[in-house]
DNA sequence: CGAACAATTGATCCTCATCAAACCTTGTGG
DNA sequence: CCACAAGGTTTGATGAGGATCAATTGTTCG
């Protein structure tokens, strides 16, 4: 696989940079691939690289000592991650970055990366950008969390994964391709209560489901179910 | 009340700044006071201003459209807050921050900021690693919040608030002022259950607990609640 | 002293997690 | 092409952990 510099213009980090930086970039990076379920990196590791995906599909997730795990979010072709460790020197990854399906991604040293920012605002400034959003993110779904029932929970989940790389498929229906496990994992429930949310929402006709398949055919009611105020 | 450019250093986005740029940004900058219970600004205000506290204790909190609110974090002297608003132009707060008691802060234009930003990479810099902080910290709040039991949740929360602006009193023991609520909010429970924990922790020696006070007289074993493994 | 606010306590109920068992689906090797 | 294994999914029964509500009891302050 061969990556051109234009194609980096695709990662929001880099939409402002020149020519000669993302050439710059490409040679001091190296393609890391890593087959089906493996790992780009362990929470705890020393941050020694960032990635940018440029094929496949991944999942950064946090554990606790006990071994519970949540999904903080996906990762689709063109996002950088792991770029949290490569802010100080002295990082370790907060996440552990796993391949969903074959994947291959973009390997840039943290310190090479360092160095690029002290001299091109722009790049310290599109980051900042980037991690304003995940700031935001992350509150919400503590709030969301802490305060907003199971179903919702899920509804929510499912729209921002549509959001950010949802499918349409033949029928103008949207598709994801994801586990009872990955959605209880992201919404802070178990594979049997999505399991059961889902089997409602079918039985309504809200969805289609099967294995590691969900499809909306009515992502309108979605949206309600994830917005309404509780009709207690 | 006068701030001296000096103090500024105190904060960590300014640590690295020079005294001229100190000076400049006193000069464009205002003093706000608010009184107890009052607001520096409310989620969805456009974000004219970041603020870093000079006097006073507040609290950052996230309410959904129904109502429902959960403590992001608490902020004390010399902590900057407001500042993911800071930057993009047309952003808005994505949080409510509220005085806990009489407080004053620095306000410090948004578009200002930004400027000062583009010509000095190490402000950006330091920025990014307050925000890479936050993302971390709600990262792992996220987890436990999916993840572990109440009464765990809220001794992290009390430890966590130690940490950051725990006082010694004459006694040797750490003492917080903080409502039922406020730890409710902080932890993703409710008063009661907030109030019923405390009160077996009392029993047990292990804090002293008022009316807007807790004392902690054995932090060691608040640690070990936080942090074994379920001995289930 | 009384009003306002914070905290406690008990009773009740509901949402979900948990566990066990069976059931699909998909891919593989004989 | 079928059988089987492996992994994903469903379903039911059960119970625990907290939320909720109501009532009461402190505490502080004007």
């Amino acid at each position: 696989m061969t990556i051109l510099p234009a194609d980096l213009r695709k990662v929001s980090v880099f939409q402002h940079a020149t020519d000669d930086d993302l050439k710059l970039l490409l040679e001091r990076s190296i393609l890391r691939s890593i087959e089906e379920g493996g790992f780009f990196f362990f929470q705890g590791d020393p941050a020694k690289y960032l990635y940018v995906l440029v094929a496949g599909r991944a999942k950064l997730m946090q554990s606790s000592t006990a071994g519970q795990q949540v999904n903080l979010r996906t990762i689709s072709e063109w996002q950088m991650f792991g770029a949290l460790g490569a802010v100080r020197a002295d990082a370790i990854y907060p996440a552990t970055a796993q391949a969903l399906e074959a994947s291959t991604a973009l390997a840039i040293e943290s310190a090479f990366w360092r160095e690029m920012m002290q001299t091109r605002p722009h790049l310290s400034f599109d980051l900042m950008q980037l991690m304003t959003g995940y700031i935001q993110e992350m509150q919400e779904r503590y709030r969301e969390l802490a305060t907003e029932k199971v179903e919702r929970r899920i509804a929510r989940s499912i729209l921002r994964l549509t959001a950010q790389l949802g499918l349409k498929n033949a029928d103008g229906n949207i598709e994801l391709a994801l586990t009872r496990q990955d959605l209880a994992e992201m919404s802070g429930t178990t594979i049997f209560t999505a399991s059961r949310v889902l089997a409602e929402w079918e039985r309504n006709g809200l969805v289609e489901t099967g294995r590691e398949r969900v499809v909306l055919c009515k992502p309108h009611s979605l949206v309600q179910i994830a917005e309404e105020l509780d009709e207690s």
